[in-house]
DNA sequence: CTGAAAGCGCTTACAG
DNA sequence: CTGAAAGCGCTTACAG
């Protein structure tokens, strides 16, 4: 190879036939050592292993996708407004934890949710690659028109906290509306009458549920929800701060915010900052999902906390191993974790 | 296919051949067609074309992959820590973008610096997927033993904010030192005297690069640097906090303070509160970087930009042709963004 | 402008 | 427990 032009021409590549030659076996027993089957004898083995190592062998993972139809890799599908998102980091990062652990890699795709031909966009990315899986988000796995369209693919498709599951898809969720339910709860409990709710997009079925949790709680304490002090929101930071600059301005304003998710409660803490409200003291604020940044930030949110560790390891057990898909969606417990963004409201201490 | 038992068994794929077959033409002429190769009648590539979309055909990316020796497959290495960084979060959106555009996919990786075997594992991955070029960010992209195990690979490799450029690398930067220096002169200009700076990990030459720019500065405006307000950070929010904490605890506290990147700037902010104190009138924050978040955040934080959008394009563009490898690192033009988050000091006023 | 054929580097029945 | 051979679905010289 020519020092003066690296990288130009690529060096003859080491095939498993190398290896088998090194190790005077045929190609067969090298592929069957390589994919660990136990029909192997380890003086074989270990002969073919040596010869691995001797030649820096690294199998070709295009031949082994082609010859076998596996192709280790599962797809993740955002919509590009995902990005920023503190829910879809986390659940990007449980998914390249597990696919490690597996010995899978995750390609990742951004698509637009109003693109016209969405359908056939994620349907050839899944059928080109010869994908393992394909893993949906919100909005994307609440997406009519697509979800319609991938009953009829042949890849194995997982949905994050789709609007209703489906047989047919590997559907993971936790249950919203009693985690509302919880938080409104919470509050409540504190002491909490003017309670504030920022909802997520309408689209979005998690916000419909966390919101009628919310109004379930209220109902059962017989505090009657004031339309005016429900906001929409979009999930982000910012949307939050724009909801929060709102229900501040009231009046008569909220002594607890409860946002849909924890970035549009982080935006409803810096709102609160621009009225120089402490947090929690003249005002508490919760939210839901328990990402990153909501556990670094200050005050500390009180939170609930989506299990989506849980909810990706299912999610990609399932994909791997294609097991029989299930009826329901798996649903996995939440948790309310209380820390330094909720106290109870003034007029009620002492 | 059984109905009841949905996606256990792959539908027959259709190939080139059912295509070839349908329009009446070799398979040749149908891969001519696929890749966009001028050497076919209109009228021939028409009737292909119809006979792709008759049958719904998508190329398998493998077979394809194996045949050409191209997979269009770039891979991110990012280190675990890299979750929640705001600035690896760009990239990775920027990548995905350019990556669409040139018909090219993402496959992410996630390493550990400190493994033994971390070149291994890199050139493994890449071998294996015969990726079409590699994608290193901070600290993997100045990672001594890493980048020297990768001077002999085949896969071209690009590094954002590298130590040094080397050839053989494709290495994109921004001129930190004079960013350094121009956020510096900003804060200085304004009046600023009291200065707190928050470095970023010291094996990271960005972080250092900017220290050095802001030293340049400070001696410039023959102001002495105080040691005692230049506290180490991790890059994190978390770490900013801390730093903050840290100097606003200082009987005489800095009027401004200066973080190596903006997510540790937003950290100083949320010190800040803590100490009752306002942004921008009673303490200046910046920053660099420009994430999504310091845009979002209020007050929204002034910050030098660093040009990600350009750099990755370049990263994409030089990985895809293979071009000749650049003798030394591109460097892109930075800009100092003046929003919210700085104001002269209280003292200097009127 | 288009065909027939070899080859990319694996896996997998089929034999033994 | 292991071989020889076909095949996965493409691309690419080589001819014409």
């Amino acid at each position: 190879m020519d020092e003066a032009a690296p990288r130009t021409r690529k060096r003859k590549a080491v095939t498993i036939y190398d290896v088998a030659k090194r190790a005077h076996v045929s190609i067969k027993t090298v592929s069957m050592v390589l994919n660990n089957l136990p029909a192997v004898k380890a003086e074989t083995r270990a002969r073919v292993q040596d010869a691995i190592d001797a030649l820096a062998y690294h199998p070709n993972q295009l031949a082994r996708g082609l010859a076998s139809h596996r192709s280790f890799m599962l797809g993740l599908f955002c919509d590009g407004n995902a990005i920023g998102s503190n829910y879809i980091a986390r659940i990007q990062m449980e998914i390249l934890k597990t696919c490690q652990k597996e010995g899978y890699h995750l390609v990742i795709e951004y698509v637009e949710p109003s693109s016209p031909n969405l359908a056939r966009q994620v349907q050839s990315l899944m059928v080109q690659s010869d994908l393992a899986g394909g893993i949906l988000t919100p909005p994307l796995s609440e997406h009519d028109g697509l979800i319609e369209a991938l009953k009829h693919t042949d890849t194995p498709i997982a949905r994050y906290s789709p609007e209703r599951s489906m047989p047919g898809f590997i559907d993971v969720d936790m249950d919203n509306v009693q985690a509302g339910y919880d938080m409104a709860a919470l509050l409540l409990s504190l002491g909490h009458r003017r309670i504030g709710f920022v909802h997520g997009e309408y689209d979005h079925a998690d916000a419909r549920a966390r919101f009628a949790g919310f109004r379930r709680a209220m109902a059962e304490w017989k505090v009657p929800v004031d339309e005016s002090l429900c906001l929409p929101g979009e999930f982000t930071y910012k949307s939050g701060m724009d909801a929060g600059d709102v229900l501040l301005s009231l009046p008569e304003r909220p002594t607890a915010i409860l946002a849909a998710n924890d970035d549009m409660a982080a935006g409803v803490l810096a709102a609160s900052l621009r009225f120089n409200l402490r947090v929690p003291e003249d005002l508490s604020i919760a939210g839901f999902d328990d990402s990153l940044f909501s556990q670094a930030m200050w005050p500390r949110l009180t939170i609930c906390r989506q299990p989506l560790t849980e909810m990706t390891e299912a999610v990609v057990a399932a994909l791997i191993r294609n097991e029989g898909v299930e009826p329901a969606a798996m649903v996995f417990p939440h948790k309310v974790i209380v820390r330094q963004s909720t106290a109870a409201p003034a007029e009620a201490r002492f």
